[in-house]
DNA sequence: TTGTAAGCGTTATCAG
DNA sequence: CTGATAACGCTTACAA
């Protein structure tokens, strides 16, 4: 097999203690013994076998990452802010993905037992109760974008619920009264946010909700061009969209350009992410910023600091948290509004 | 700490054997006892130590992904691709990313030793020679779009000279005798490739290429914009942008429309990669389809095939294979041809 | 059918 | 400063 601790010991003529300690300078080593381990383990092209490692230290320098999905620049974007973070802190990110019940949710976490020193589970759909009981309690965790969840587990999520509100303001300052919404799945804890903060917006601005006026969609392209089809065919169709996520506002732009309809003269457009492209779109989209790298990074740093808090032995020591991160509305032509202009909320 | 077979042993008054026994079911146990197990087990929320099972069996489960970038839809489509094959063969994702140079995917593919149980490089920027003397000959290797390397390692990419030299060809016939191209940057081989495709498919066709309608970007959108600011500076302009991929395609859309030049009628544009958002695009982006989440699908099944293959004793023990995937043409309504032609290349 | 014990490759403790 | 050796948690002969 591999060359081990053991081969390179047996040719520099020393024990594998004294390799060991060369190799992770963790005690005094004569500098001639030392050179002569290191030039060994050169030649001999010898690195430690990672599990052996995480066996003995008890701390694999590993975390896993849960995800619903992979799909999407939200996605990418995520996966880079929780990489840099990781490998910053000297991690690395162990992923499993396309988990949307409690069950998937579990079998992941358990086939990460031993593999990780931390867990990052993002699971919009998955009831808090039900993810509660799955969730290990010998490893940190720190849930991703979900409904918060009663019990004593860190979360970090995007103010889902203020972000739609402000967009939907947004639209309403710009005139309209006819604002459709192509809304998520409907046990999606980040849709239903969304979802309710556009409802809030309407009334606290005492226009009464048209039924017809929101279509459920699924996060996809495909899902944001039929949503805006049927929107568009209500009675008394909308002067403005906004999608509950940008995949789906990119759907909405290609039906309305395929339909003829101009944007934002005709029918104004807005997203929720921001994800990159947008900006780049025809027009360019406006839409809710998030910071999705941001957020990984976040959810890592947070998780990271819960990790090395943890004394082995002890188990868990660190207080559970919540945070909530803040969104800003990024118009631009898309909307029609004051293009450039970024808005707290 | 964490529950240990030890623990469910005790509790089940049976040995750690019988434990295992049990719970891989590798050898017959009565039932009796065997139930006695599992209800402890479950009661216990036991679940096997990932890293002592590696280090005990020899096998991890695990791949390693090493990348150069996480950014854009291209790599979340790569790692969908990825992640649902490995599911499929009962196998996590150890991810690593931004790695540049040789230097880099050393030791991220150190880091993953005894970790996993094969590797998948992605380094179209690192030298073929360079990039062998670093990959680890313990765990079987692919490489995934690189230039083909010297030795005996597995490879896979996609035929990007082919791919280039069909959507030039396009372009031509479409009667653009003056075609820019936004290429990569110099160092990648993928950029190569295209670039080279370019160049053959405008040559076979009698075009002298003006050196000025050519430039060079980096993959990214404002790649894309700063390219096709440049060649529409160039003296005589191009009558059609072929970008080496989708992100500075949409680029270079992005630019057109703010400069007010209509696509397809003043300029033609067309990507590489067809990444799902281009359909989406306004206008809808002609592309050279490469199938990225099956090109992601079929590294790992072909790792897999060398993992399964591959005896702990005897070392790797599969030829090293060379595939490269074939790519489509996908013409939408950017280049102003027929738009939903699919061409094979 | 079950238990005992020898690994797997490291790190860490304890003598020397 | 260095060497034995006992963990780490699991699997798997080998015995019984």
């Amino acid at each position: 097999m591999s060359v081990t601790i053991k081969d390179v010991a047996r040719l520099a003529g020393v024990s594998v203690a004294t390799v060991s300690r060369v190799l992770n300078d963790s005690a005094p080593v004569l500098e001639a013994t030392a050179s002569r381990v290191r030039s060994v383990a050169e030649q001999l092209h010898f690195s430690p076998n990672g599990a052996a490692r995480s066996l003995s230290m008890q701390r694999s320098h590993a975390i896993g990452v849960v995800l619903p999905d992979l799909y999407g620049e939200f996605f990418s974007e995520l996966l880079r802010g929780m990489d840099q973070a990781a490998q910053r802190g000297g991690y690395s990110l162990l992923v499993s993905s396309s988990h949307h019940d409690a069950r998937g949710v579990d079998a992941a976490s358990r086939a990460m037992r031993g593999r990780v020193d931390g867990l990052l589970v993002m699971a919009p759909d998955v009831a808090p109760g039900a993810l509660e009981k799955v969730l290990p309690r010998s490893v940190p965790t720190v849930l991703l974008n979900g409904r918060a969840p009663s019990g004593a587990v860190s979360a970090i999520a995007v103010d889902n619920y203020g972000g739609a509100a402000a967009m939907t303001r947004h639209l309403i300052e710009l005139g309209h009264a006819r604002i459709g919404f192509i809304a998520g799945a409907a046990n999606n804890a980040e849709a239903q946010q969304r979802e309710r903060g556009y409802r809030a917006a309407l009334k606290s601005a005492r226009i009464e909700r048209d039924p017809s006026h929101t279509v459920r969609g699924d996060f996809t392209e495909a899902a944001g061009v039929a949503g805006a089809r049927a929107l568009l065919a209500a009675a008394s169709p909308p002067t403005a969209i906004f999608a509950a996520n940008d995949a789906m506002a990119v759907g909405a732009l290609a039906f309305l350009r395929d339909a003829g309809i101009q944007v934002p003269t005709d029918v104004a457009v807005a997203g929720f992410d921001d994800i990159p492209v947008a900006a780049f779109l025809n027009p360019p989209l406006t839409s809710v910023r998030v910071g999705i790298a941001a957020l990984g990074a976040r959810a890592v740093e947070q998780l990271l600091e819960a990790v090395t808090r943890t004394n082995a032995t002890t188990g868990p020591a660190v207080a559970p948290r919540r945070e909530v991160l803040p969104t800003e509305l990024v118009i631009r032509a898309s909307s029609g509004g004051p293009a450039g202009a970024r808005i707290k909320s």
